[in-house]
DNA sequence: CTCGGAGCCTGTAAGC
DNA sequence: TGCTTACAGGCTCCGA
């Protein structure tokens, strides 16, 4: 699930149920998911009031008004379930407790938030709000791609001297931050980019050429998980899953969906992640 | 320092 | 039906 445009839908969906609001209760229902949870970790959350939401990169950060921030990390299979909103915004009843749900925290407003995470390569972390930024995750991470922060002149220096395959260094955090398999795949069938081909046989304007198309595409993405956000919302109170529409990404063997194009999309193993691209549009 | 591969965990789907 | 294998959207660690 978990990308920037699928933690931002996350974020969005929470804040209404959680900022401003206490959470009267917090139950940790084991003593860690990738990390151990920080040293009472419920009853550090448990009276605090939620100030506001914030996201860096794939990670969620929920200030508190002690002084303390939540980190809060998706992985690969993290969802959160909101449940019980008293305004009927979110599912009215609370749903029967499921196998994964490693924490939840029953807010002031009635509101149930359930963190759910079967392969638990999801994280939770408290630390100080004031130093936020110096947390291990968070320190040695790159620029926003939708933030003034990146730029083409920041891709193009971040890039300089590496040899690694596009697709790599799409992926690395530290040279942009956020973006995953699906969104880079997506970013080089739109950038024409073969997702092999090695930065330093790629000319300059055609690496600068991503900048925008990374924030497209990401910007797409939000929106599309912003707008059935809501429907789903309605059904079950689910956050962060819609179905996408993706232009290669999943698409192995079905027709290139450039125009005149009458090849189909290929798949190939890089560092054993799955690239998807069209071999005629993407050199 | 750079890069590629293994590994962490569980669930699901495809293949035999 | 049952068993086995491949694969899954992230990230860290280790060795070359």
């Amino acid at each position: 699930m978990p990308e920037l445009p699928e933690v931002e839908t996350v974020r969005r969906g929470l804040a209404p149920a959680m900022e401003g609001q206490v959470i009267t209760l917090a139950r940790v229902n084991r003593p860690d998911l990738r990390w151990p949870f920080p040293d009472n970790m419920a009853q550090r959350l448990t009276g605090a009031r939620v100030l506001g939401l914030r996201r860096r990169s794939k990670y969620i950060l929920a200030d508190l008004d002690r002084g303390e921030s939540l980190l809060i990390h998706l992985g690969m299979s993290g969802r959160m379930l909101v449940s019980g909103d008293p305004l009927g915004q979110f599912v009215h009843d609370h749903p029967a407790p499921e196998k994964h749900d490693h924490v939840v925290l029953d807010m002031a407003n009635g509101a149930r938030i359930t963190f759910n995470d079967p392969r638990r390569f999801g994280a939770m972390d408290l630390l100080p709000t004031a130093t936020a930024e110096a947390h291990p995750l968070l320190a040695s991470i790159g620029p926003e791609p939708l933030g003034n922060g990146f730029s083409e002149s920041h891709l193009v220096a971040a890039l300089k001297g590496r040899s690694m395959p596009i697709k790599s260094a799409l992926l690395d955090q530290k040279i942009v931050a956020g973006l995953g398999n699906i969104y880079v795949c997506e970013t080089l069938y739109r950038g024409r980019i073969h997702p092999a081909r090695r930065v330093t046989k790629i000319a300059q304007r055609r690496i600068a050429a991503l900048v925008p198309i990374i924030r497209q595409v990401l910007s797409e993405a939000i929106e599309a998980g912003g707008s059935s956000l809501k429907d789903f919302r309605q059904a079950d109170g689910e956050l962060g899953y819609f179905q996408h529409s993706f232009d290669v990404y999943g698409r192995e063997g079905a027709p290139c969906k450039t125009p005149g194009c009458t090849d189909h999309v290929r798949r190939i193993v890089q560092s054993g992640r799955s690239s998807f691209y069209c071999p005629s549009c993407q050199r």
